[in-house]
DNA sequence: TCATTATTAGACCGAACACTCTAATTTCGT
DNA sequence: ACGAAATTAGAGTGTTCGGTCTAATAATGA
């Protein structure tokens, strides 16, 4: 009786999803053929259907992985002290991740995916709430300690938030003369004036 | 001798653009056939190419399209008295087009393309710099009247204000509880936070 | 070793794709 | 009314798509 490997299993399943995320930010989800992401992972159509069995399926599971890593940095980003420093860590590190096309590119072709085929919409949305939700809780712990404007509701102030955070994504995509790196002081000007104790 | 009738063929090019709008909103560029635009449209594919070349000069019209409208809504605006109200006006406007799921759809998916294909890329950047450009100049009218903050870099400031307009379109798509109508005082308070004359 | 199951390759499939072609019809200056 | 140009229809083109199938090979427990 043979069984199989977890760990080969999982390993060639990383292959592909690796493979599958360098031609989707290059040409987008409908742009690359299964046949393209065979050739980027070098094998064959039989063996990539062997682990997941539809094109979906290796979308669906690039939008769960990304879930993972934003809960990944958000769990480093909850012991700090000052709060509201952390946000504005975590806002660099989003610029961080921006100044990569590749992340980039795939954040945006989420989004758009997200408003045309519902499954990966209801994926998307689940993501963001978590995001979400995080940043709330940053902010409702910031504001009990003082860090910021007791005043500004919290959720609606992480929302806004987020849409900064998907902005800078769009950003990468639109506007050349935006690079990632040299914009850390605007944003946390930005950041700091909306947020801080009103004198 | 039969000479081309402007009026007509500007009409019929339009009907097609707005079917292909309808379509490329719901699916995709890469997601919507040319026979699914002819069926929207009610016309035969010959009938259609004789009008467009190829797919890709119908979404590159529908680009192009896009800059007018944006330059249309800032020609009404530099008029103002009160610039940095001219400002919360015309976010008034995006929120309001951000209801339209066709134009947030529309505009996530030209931004995703931009990254996929460079003469999209070109169009959308081109966009981009007339948007911001209106957007500094507006800012910098409001400094010069003492109306915003001195001290904030235009063009800098332009940007982000771009980013924020980016996120309010990804936001519809991945935030189901976003409703843009609903937004306005946060999306004030935020804006004003950021660039009223600091005391 | 050997039976069994996991893994792999790659030829192959029907459907759908962007687009072309030919021919018919409409339009309008004369 | 006539003829040339503009417009239209829709069948057809070669290609590419996502995905299947068959069969060969590799790995493992007994």
């Amino acid at each position: 009786m043979r069984k199989v490997d977890p760990e080969k299993h999982a390993a060639k399943r990383r292959l592909i999803l690796d493979a599958a995320i360098a031609c989707f930010a290059r040409k987008g989800f409908h742009g690359t053929s299964t046949a393209e992401i065979c050739a980027e992972a070098g094998m064959s159509p039989g063996n990539l259907f062997h682990y997941f069995p539809t094109k979906h399926t290796i979308i669906a599971a690039i939008v769960e992985e990304e879930r993972q890593e934003t809960a990944e940095i958000f769990r480093k980003l909850g012991e700090a002290e000052d709060l509201f420093a952390a946000l504005l860590g975590f806002m660099d590190t989003v610029l961080e991740l921006a100044g990569d096309p590749t992340y980039s590119s795939l954040a945006l072709e989420i989004a758009a995916e997200a408003m045309r085929d519902e499954r990966i919409g209801t994926l998307a949305a689940a993501n963001d709430a978590e995001l979400q939700g995080a940043l709330a809780a940053l902010l409702r712990g910031a504001a009990s300690r003082n860090q910021i404007d007791r005043t500004v509701d919290a959720a609606g102030a992480a929302r806004w938030i987020a849409a900064i955070i998907d902005g800078i994504f769009s950003r990468v995509a639109v506007d050349p003369g935006f690079k990632p790196k040299d914009e850390g002081a605007m944003l946390r000007l930005l950041l700091t004036r909306f947020l801080r104790p009103q004198g």
